[in-house]
DNA sequence: CGGCCCGTTGAAGCTAATCAATGGCCGTGG
DNA sequence: CCACGGCCATTGATTAGCTTCAACGGGCCG
């Protein structure tokens, strides 16, 4: 982890950040900003939670291992996403960069502070954690009880949707932290985006690219 | 459904409610109290979200259906448990009774105008989101590839730590809810609780009265 | 050019789903 | 009081889908 600059003058974010009911601006933290190398950790599990992040560029996943190393990922965050805000005095999840990244981090007890003060601001927090919850509730119906096809299909969207792309889709994580995210395992997220291709939903350019043929298809296939 | 009084005193609930750091007393709502019977809605998904429950005595469920009839429970609400609070505009689950359950609604209009100028209140919504995600984020690690005998080990203790039993667990849910709950079938959910009893783990009195006998043994399974 | 990592593909095994039948509990009615 | 019917839970037999174990391939970097 490299770390760049202090208190830099905040840049809108302009990453789609989830719920937007009311005319909400997205949050902005200020803070210093990191750099972290492919695989580096940003905060592991039971860590003291004194910072708060922000992703600026690059994407960073958190997970939570079982005991006998299975490994679960709660959430792939984009730019503009928040991640490591804690009620308890611990971290919950390990946060790890998918690839290159740069973070803004922001003491804990500053914003608690600021959102003492600032009503503006403790709603802004409420809206996050409320749009935490609703990613949450949305991985659940994702894992019970659905086909791997169906797994993958409501990933894939649910990446177009927050990257914005419109059917060439980048995927920055390895087909490992696609299948920790889906509960399912390495081979069987390969063959499935194999028998997506050969249902001509999806075309794999590369492994990591891929073009969408077929949303609404796709959106059949989610059920 | 029947309306019982309107603006009662409100009595401290007892009920654990999830996170407890700072010292703040569980949240209590005001508003009238309604009665539901087994298998009663109290809303429906894609409803307008104009009230904030809480439950006072029973259980509810919430759950999302699939559009070919599968259902996915999201959480069983316990005495003390808020629900139905929405970001937007409408409820994203549907809330039934699972038994005879009263509950005490508020208008959320009125919830918001309060927590506009009192912090203090604001505070207590932000830790009940705050709560609820990280009842979904483990709700999504017993679903993430674990085996049948996890989950529902998983579930059972999870039972037992929110209701405070000693040993003697009280399901006031069928096995078609434990089932969609874990993402699983009614017949699996019901051949586990059997394994589980062949190990001497519980005792299965009648379907919906188990002793647990070795919860330590459980949490192992649980790994 | 060679090695390594990641992804894909193949074959066999296992867990949970599905299909089907039985059992037990409870409320109703004879 | 007992018989019947309906609902829920359990159990059995079979099937389907995912995992596991294993080998191969292809791209990237030294």
């Amino acid at each position: 982890m490299s770390v760049q600059s202090v208190f830099e003058i905040q840049r809108p974010i302009t990453a789609p950040t989830a719920g937007r009911d009311l005319g909400d601006a997205p949050l902005a933290l200020e803070g210093m900003v990191s750099s972290y190398g492919r695989d580096e950790e940003i905060f592991g599990e039971g860590e003291r939670a004194d910072e708060v992040y922000q992703v600026l560029s690059g994407v960073v996943r958190t997970y939570r291992l079982l005991s006998d190393g299975r490994r679960q990922l709660e959430a792939f965050l984009y730019a503009g996403d928040c991640f490591g805000l804690e009620m308890g005095a611990e971290h919950r999840v390990t946060a790890e960069a998918v690839g290159d990244v740069t973070v803004r981090s922001m003491r804990r007890s500053l914003l608690a502070d600021r959102a003492a003060a600032d009503i503006e601001l403790a709603r802004k927090l409420w809206r996050l954690a409320a749009g935490d919850l609703r990613r949450s509730q949305d991985h659940v119906m994702m894992l019970g009880r659905r086909s791997a096809a169906e797994r993958l299909a409501g990933f894939l969207l649910d990446l177009v949707q927050r990257t914005g792309a419109k059917a060439l889709l980048d995927l920055p994580m390895s087909r490992q932290d696609i299948a920790d995210f889906l509960g399912l395992t390495i081979e069987t997220v390969s063959r499935t985006f194999t028998y997506l291709q050969g249902l001509a939903l999806i075309d794999i350019q590369a492994c990591r690219r891929i073009r969408i043929c077929d949303a609404q298809a796709l959106e059949e296939i989610c059920a």
